[in-house]
DNA sequence: CTTGCAATGACTGAT
DNA sequence: TCATTGCAAG
């Protein structure tokens, strides 16, 4: 058992102690990956049958390299019977398989997020409600935090509690825009991606038949990245788990980061109560990250109150300070990080794929591609919209749905005028009207025109019929021929290719290149299937909406620098990391700034990106910004300050006495000359404009240097408001401890905060 | 019904 | 800044 002995103490009791519950908190770096995949390789070595276990891993990329290393374990094929994926890919394919049991068609749609905002916005429009109140995107979480608590359209309804919230928000017809999404969901043949958890749920609970075969058949259930689970998640696994509770979760509740999904970290806090004879192993030493680094994240969790106490150490080098970047502006701020990472390849010999931006916000990429872009810096940039979000590809996707299933409502709204075929607003409209009297699909509407009479003028008719006839086709063929032949057809006969080929434009040539790399890809995964079957593009479709970015690792990716969101880095390290946008109302993001517990996820969120810097770890913020448009300013975040200073080296000084003054009018009038002629300040909106900013700073008083400051001045903070200066350190100081009676004491570092002296 | 232009609002995060 | 929506004209 060689794989045994490049364990330590810990990771092996883990690994070995198969049978039962346990509970693995393993801290950043501490090997946790390594733990799960030897653990299932070391069952399936002792006996194990691998067709009785599930592994719920956090993407789908995780599954299929953990996978692949324990085959290459235990040798042979036996790995590929492991039920492992995602909770959204392993229990779509189970609810496939029972969706009769559910009224459901097996070859359900499933629905995106786009989809859902969009039949949530036709339905507020069909209740004659005011969109602005209701907006689409609050109702879609408000139905996605009822669904993952399991409460179903009916169930809202009925709690008096949510009832008179929405009441009390000014939205009182909530729950019936929530009945009507349920309702249309189902008539359409379609589940969201809450429903694949909420549906499984209701499976399992009404269908006891069904919960027995899954409870025998998965006789060992792991779980990674526990404390991102959710209500609906902890309680499929608690089913599934209890006839043999040999359960194993592993997490870490200081890496906490999805509860806007719904996670509950109560759900690791629980497992204790939930398992009364469970084993606890805690991971403790980090293998990735230099001692610097470790000791940074430490300082900053700390912070935090709600955690699961644990000692996160490491026997690496102490390594380089962690290295604090200002810039003037975002570009600027791009500008830095690529000349860094430039330098860093030339100095240390490091590879493209060493290297990792990571940001709060999508939106934040774009300095940073034009930036590498001049340097010739290759890089790979994750999530934000991905391929198989694009447009033209939700479009011919649209109409292999609506091959598949005819009563997906939103692929059938989305291309029954794409490419144009004079089928406009108001005779959508008429189908809708007649199919919501009927209480039928739209499709039935217009397959049988006789049958359901709706007022639409004959020559729409014959339009409607003829696209209706045109699907009708392509559905015979559907499990006829392959999918590439399948997809290739529907591509060409709809009128998509022409549509885009006909389009010149830079954008349309590479709409046209995108679907021409789809269907290579449907080709490819035509090819693969074993020998003597077909692979039908009904196949292909079942977990296509379940496939993001970062699930396809494409050769030519390889080696790149990787620009992600810190959510998307989960999991991941690079020996160089870059954390940028540090700055007040962005990282920590304005809107986590009301309450305790968001601050402390926002907190989390650092400690993730901390941690996966494995050499250096850089931190940048700019003291301006362009968003929505217009110039802002900002501070730079609250996080820097928060990590001990003896970890941090500043790259350059801030110009403390220039900000109210020449520097920042100059430096705006750059960025309005190479911007375009647009009024400066659009009055717009809040997120302070600059000229608004500058009132705030009082001529009076001076700014702190570092040298005027002594313990027991009186002091004002941008913040936190008048405080007392109670302790310094350094010489000159560096940090301050100012008590502010508003917020408490506060740990200062002077080269950031802006005191201002009092007496 | 389609087209083109002006007005508008959006930026957390992602299966 | 960008993408979506509303409105007027053909």
């Amino acid at each position: 058992m060689d794989y045994l002995k490049s364990l330590n103490p810990e990771q092996k009791a883990a690994v070995i102690n198969t049978e039962g519950a346990t509970m693995v908190i393993a801290g950043a770096g501490s090997g946790k990956t390594r733990v799960l995949t030897y653990r299932i390789a070391h069952m399936i070595k002792n006996g194990v049958d691998p067709f009785n276990i599930l592994a719920l891993t956090f993407t789908n990329k995780a599954a299929k390299e953990m996978k692949d290393r324990i085959a290459q374990i235990i040798g042979g094929s036996e790995a590929k019977n492991i039920s492992m994926g995602t909770f959204h890919s392993v229990f779509s394919r189970i609810l496939r398989h029972h969706a009769d049991k559910l009224g459901y068609p097996s070859n359900f749609t499933i629905y995106d997020t786009q989809d859902s905002r969009s039949l949530i916005k036709a339905i507020v429009k069909e209740l004659r409600l005011d969109d602005k109140t209701y907006k689409p995107n609050l109702i879609l979480s408000r139905i996605s935090s009822a669904k993952n608590n399991l409460i179903s359209a009916a169930a809202y309804e009925a709690n008096t509690d949510v009832v008179t919230e929405d009441r009390m928000s000014g939205k009182p017809r909530l729950f019936e825009v929530y009945r009507a999404y349920e309702k249309r969901c189902f008539m359409a043949g379609a589940m969201d991606f809450d429903d694949l958890l909420f549906k499984t749920n209701i499976l399992l609970r009404d269908h006891a038949d069904v919960l027995h075969y899954y409870q025998h058949k998965f006789k060992y259930v792991l779980v990674d990245e526990y404390q991102d689970t959710n209500y609906s998640q902890y309680l499929i696994v608690k089913k599934l788990a209890a006839a043999y509770t040999n359960i194993c979760v592993v997490g870490d509740d200081a890496q906490s980061i999805y509860s806007f999904r719904g996670a509950n970290i109560e759900n690791i806090l629980n497992f204790k109560n939930d398992y009364k004879d469970h084993k606890v192993f805690k991971l403790e030493q980090n293998y990735r990250s230099t001692q610097t680094i470790v000791n940074a994240a430490n300082s900053v969790i700390a912070k935090n109150k709600d955690q699961i106490q644990k000692t996160v150490w490491t026997d690496n080098t102490e390594g380089n300070k962690i290295k604090v970047l200002r810039s003037l502006t975002d570009n600027e701020e791009g500008k830095a990080i690529s000349n860094m990472i430039f330098e860093a390849k030339n100095h240390d010999g490091a590879a493209n794929s060493d290297f990792a931006i990571l940001y709060r916000t999508n939106a934040q990429s774009r300095s940073f591609e034009e930036s590498l872009r001049k340097l010739n810096l290759p890089y790979k940039i994750y999530g934000g919209l991905s391929f198989y979000q694009r447009k033209e590809i939700k479009d011919l996707l649209a109409y292999f749905r609506l091959t598949a299933n005819p009563t997906d409502e939103e692929a059938l709204k989305r291309v029954i005028n794409y490419p144009k075929r004079g089928i406009g607003k108001t005779t959508i409209e008429k189908i809708i009207i007649t199919a919501s009297q009927h209480g039928v699909s739209l499709w039935e509407v217009i397959s049988e025109p006789q049958k359901y009479p709706s007022g639409i003028p004959s020559g729409a008719k014959t339009k409607l019929n003829a696209f209706v006839t045109s699907i009708n086709s392509y559905a015979v063929q559907l499990e006829k021929i392959d999918a590439y032949s399948m997809a290739e057809t529907i591509a060409k006969s709809s009128g998509i290719l022409k549509d885009l080929y006909d389009d010149k434009s830079p954008e349309g040539v590479s709409r046209h290149e995108n679907i021409q790399a789809l269907l290579s890809g449907i080709k490819e995964f035509t090819e693969t299937i074993s020998e003597g079957e077909t692979a039908f593009l009904s196949d292909f479709m079942v977990d296509v909406a379940l496939l993001t970015d970062a699930d396809q690792d494409k050769e030519e990716d390889k080696d790149k620098i990787t620009l992600m969101t810190i959510h998307a880095s989960k999991g991941l390290e690079f020996p160089y990391v870059y954390i940028v946008g540090l700055e007040e109302n962005l990282f920590p993001s304005q809107l986590a700034l009301n309450s305790r517990s968001e601050l402390e996820e926002e907190r989390r969120l650092f400690y993730v990106a901390l941690t996966r810097a494995e050499k250096q770890a850089t931190l940048s913020y700019a003291s301006s910004r362009f968003r929505w448009g217009n110039i802002v300013t900002s501070e730079p975040s609250r996080f820097i300050e928060e990590i001990d200073p003896n970890h941090l080296e500043m790259l350059n000084q801030p110009r403390m006495n220039s900000m109210g003054g020449g520097r920042s009018m100059n430096q705006f009038n750059m960025e309005r000359k190479l911007g375009s002629k647009k009024p400066l300040f659009s009055d717009r909106r809040r997120l302070t404009p600059v000229d608004e900013a500058k009132p705030k700073k009082p001529a009076k008083g001076t700014t702190a240097q570092q040298l005027d400051l002594k313990v027991g001045y009186n002091v004002v903070h941008e913040r936190f408001g008048k405080g007392k200066v109670v302790g310094l350190e350094g010489t000159p100081p560096t940090k301050a401890t100012v008590f502010f009676p508003k917020a408490g004491n506060k740990q200062l570092l002077l080269k950031f905060a802006k005191l201002e002296i009092l007496d």
